[in-house]
DNA sequence: CAAAACCGCGAACGCTGTTAGCAGTTTACA
DNA sequence: TGTAAACTGCTAACAGCGTTCGCGGTTTTG
């Protein structure tokens, strides 16, 4: 049985996720591009044209190479958006040194946050999806938890913290980039009358400047109210 | 020039949108399926198997038609998405009658918001798409406006408080769900040391019950707070 | 030197959303 | 009333998607 030739890919025995595995095989010829290369093309073409533009062939044929290859390298394309995901992650590193409050500390590292996800304007989605945590969201997640070590409360609670505040932080990124995109344009106001007065009154000034900073900091008591342990 | 049949669905100077529509034509045979019965269709397939089971070709199988007589009904499939999203927003009437303060009325129905998307997990998903509002969406809208006339805020204040709100609830019904699906097996904690830290410690109670509504009532002071109007 | 392992490729499979053309049916208008 | 226009549902097809398979050529191991 089994002259077939096995990818080292879907291997399920000895590595069964994309971080478990190597990059490439000990024996045969060297791959022409890297693992890196991929990603790094992947992530240009979301970056450019969003997740959708991310297709297998698109990626292969950015680098030059066939769709079917890139199956040496990745078991799928959920392997992909994995990689894409932690590559970016990656860019909150270096983590800043501990100065000031808990909260002033978890505060800049929303700030980095929400400028990485500006850059990336795909990356809540790829997030959104179920996926497998990789060595640089488990560093942003060890570094949460580091900023979190003053705060008496369960680790459960922290998680959760931490969690809702990557998401929050994804709202804003998306709120963001979405700004003036509804359109209430055509639409009958007489059945909606809080509606319509809204659109009557004169146009507020936006937002507040430090909306984020004040949201984010209620959402944290909210979460981590200090005065109840565990 | 023309003598091609035309499709109302794809009518673009009557009505360019879904709701701007008329269900069928005045001219031809009585449909064989009303537009709800498509819809009640898709959601219940997206009910029982998420988003992706919602193709064309299943939602028409479901009804015992053919995957191209949508385009009778619908212009696109996203058109179908909008129609399920408003459907299922409709099921959050009728709008309670004024009780309380305003924060307690925001988030009763912050709390039926939050059953709405356990029951339709889907629905999240289905609304981070750039849509087109439809009544059910607009009455929803006016309803928390309304909520809302007490707060001295700016109209864009509100706006971006009702879509948080909203993010954050959907926020709160993925992590129920996704509750103990995030998977930290196989993985060298030895790297993360605040992540091995948490891990030996003797697992701690759940988060608190009303974390839901702390969490909402810290970030409404936090959205709109009342000592600032406009 | 032979065997095993690996790389990249082209072709294919089943799925997707969407379109076109073809009856057959109903309505509006002359 | 007759006829033309409009409408419905169907089959077939198109391009694109993720993924798999088997091939020839290359590199390493024993």
């Amino acid at each position: 049985m089994s002259g077939a030739p096995r990818n080292p890919a879907d291997d399920d025995s000895a590595g069964r996720s994309i971080w478990t595995r190597p990059q490439r095989g000990a024996r045969g010829p060297a791959p022409t591009h890297s693992r890196d290369e991929i990603v790094a093309a992947a992530v240009a073409l979301a970056d450019a044209d969003g997740l959708g533009a991310v297709s297998m062939r698109a990626v292969a044929g950015a680098l030059g190479m066939a769709a079917g290859s890139l199956y040496r390298h990745l078991s799928s394309r959920d392997d992909l958006l994995d990689l894409m995901v932690d590559r970016c992650v990656g860019e909150l590193r270096p983590y800043p040194a501990a100065d000031g409050t808990w909260q002033d500390q978890f505060l800049l590292l929303a700030r980095r946050q929400l400028a990485l996800y500006q850059r990336h304007p795909w990356l809540p989605d790829a997030i959104a999806r179920r996926m497998v945590p990789g060595p640089n969201t488990l560093a942003h997640f060890d570094a949460c938890l580091g900023l979190l070590q003053p705060v008496r409360a369960g680790v459960a609670a922290k998680f959760e913290a931490i969690a809702m505040v990557t998401g929050v932080v994804s709202l804003f990124a998306r709120s963001a980039a979405a700004a003036g995109t509804v359109t209430f344009d055509h639409v009958d106001l007489a059945a909606y009358p809080h509606l319509a007065a809204a659109f009557a009154e004169p146009p507020s000034a936006p937002p507040a400047e430090d909306l984020f900073e004040r949201t984010l900091r209620s959402l944290l008591t909210g979460l981590l109210a200090t005065d109840r342990p565990g």
